[in-house]
DNA sequence: TTATGATTGTTCAATTTTTCACTTACTTAA
DNA sequence: TTAAGTAAGTGAAAAATTGAACAATCATAA
């Protein structure tokens, strides 16, 4: 009865970010002592649809229980380990500015079991010094593939400039890192087999500044738009 | 030969994700002086293909030359109409923790035409005072219909705790708010003709996470993974 | 022990998004 | 003025994603 099946398909990050927010919800019911949880009940917390949450766990196998649901603290370790939050990751944030200096201090890490290992920086008046509440050094970036190695460093954060992120982004790939958050507004080129993830708050912004330029009558009919106002207006026929 | 096409059909968010990362890219382009662009430039830049860009363009109008490209300089300046950041918006930042005054001073804002006119909180220590570089004034959240009006604020930003979020969102849509820039950790739930965009870092984490967790096979078949390993063990059969 | 109800896992259909490939239109050089 | 070359715009195909529907399976109560 028991079903353990390791399908090596390809997994959508559609799929896998509404993994993410699956566990931080079973975290929840866990702790508010919830025994099971359907689907169903799931989909009406997130408004999705309960077959596509049915189907992204039944990529990685058989969790649920037919006539009950998924039993809360047993999925939620399923998913754990799906999302590889089991092992610990070891993160180097590249640029000790602002941005930097916050997410050395942001305490998302470590809730996904990520440890802020070293930051790192070219400013000379920086470099030595430890930054935040959790006093994390700041090395010099030119020291990168050492440290990365004594400190087992496996994800990089970009937080530098557009200007500097590109070559950055190189030797932090050289360094042999293969997983890259990246908050700086530029399209950056790599060889294959790394992992980028793009943080960009300013298409969250014109994402809201299009919603809000659209006329009165296009944003009532949210979903399925009709066809109303098609006007063409043409010279030289 | 001018031709202006109203087409009152959804626009895809991940069209108008794009138009903002081509407008950006339009900025830095004609700042180099360059004077036209075509779709496969572009679709070089960002891996994408020229096609997809051609027809995100084209939902609002016809901006290309044919056998040339675009104008850059006329195709930003499109950009900038369709993404409704040709006018300023206002915005209220609900939450003065640390979240909040980094907001405050993001620069970010501005580059998109969005000022930040006022932060919110319930905290008696914090109301009143005025925070960041740019010295926004904190004001007590009961009091945010009637700054919200005074303020003319229209898009709001939720940087306040996850249990908070939800009450503070009912509050926020209830002063006549449509757009909602959210970085609480959290569904909401609202009524139809709200936009809510959520930032969430946890995801983009735990989706690097995911994949440093994938045994290093799949890892390589990044795209169009072969059906390689399908191990299914039963018992009971 | 069997019937009933509930909920999963899964197949297949619908929808959405991307890509291909072709037609149209503009530019440049002969 | 015409031919050749280039690149936009677009209809149709392909791929990816989502949703509906249902058989399979488990729990519970008669």
């Amino acid at each position: 009865m028991t079903v353990k099946i390791q399908k090596a398909e390809k997994i959508s990050e559609l799929t896998t970010s509404r993994l993410s927010v699956y566990l931080r919800c079973l975290g929840e019911l866990a702790a508010e002592g919830q025994k099971s949880v359907s689907s169903e009940d799931l989909a009406r917390r997130f408004h999705l649809n309960s077959a596509q949450i049915r189907k992204d766990l039944a990529y990685f196998g058989e969790f649920g229980v037919r006539g009950v649901g998924y039993y809360t603290e047993s999925l939620r370790d399923h998913l754990i380990k799906i999302l590889g939050l089991d092992e610990e990751h070891r993160v180097g944030i590249i640029g000790a500015g602002r941005l930097g200096a916050a997410l050395a201090d942001y305490y998302g890490f470590a809730r996904s079991n990520f440890h802020v290992a070293a930051l790192f920086d070219t400013d000379p008046n920086k470099i030595g010094k430890s930054i935040g509440e959790t006093k994390i050094t700041v090395y010099d970036l030119n020291t990168l593939p050492q440290v990365v190695k004594k400190e087992k460093i496996d994800v990089a954060v970009i937080a530098v400039p557009a200007a500097f992120a590109q070559p950055v982004l190189e030797a932090v790939v050289q360094a042999g890192i293969k997983a890259v958050l990246n908050f700086a507004p530029t399209p950056l080129n790599t060889s294959a087999n790394i992992k980028i993830k793009t943080v960009d708050l300013t298409i969250s912004l014109e994402g809201l500044a299009f919603f809000l330029a659209k006329p009165a009558e296009q944003q009532r009919n949210n979903k399925k738009a009709a066809n109303t106002a098609k006007t063409v207006s043409k010279e030289k026929e």
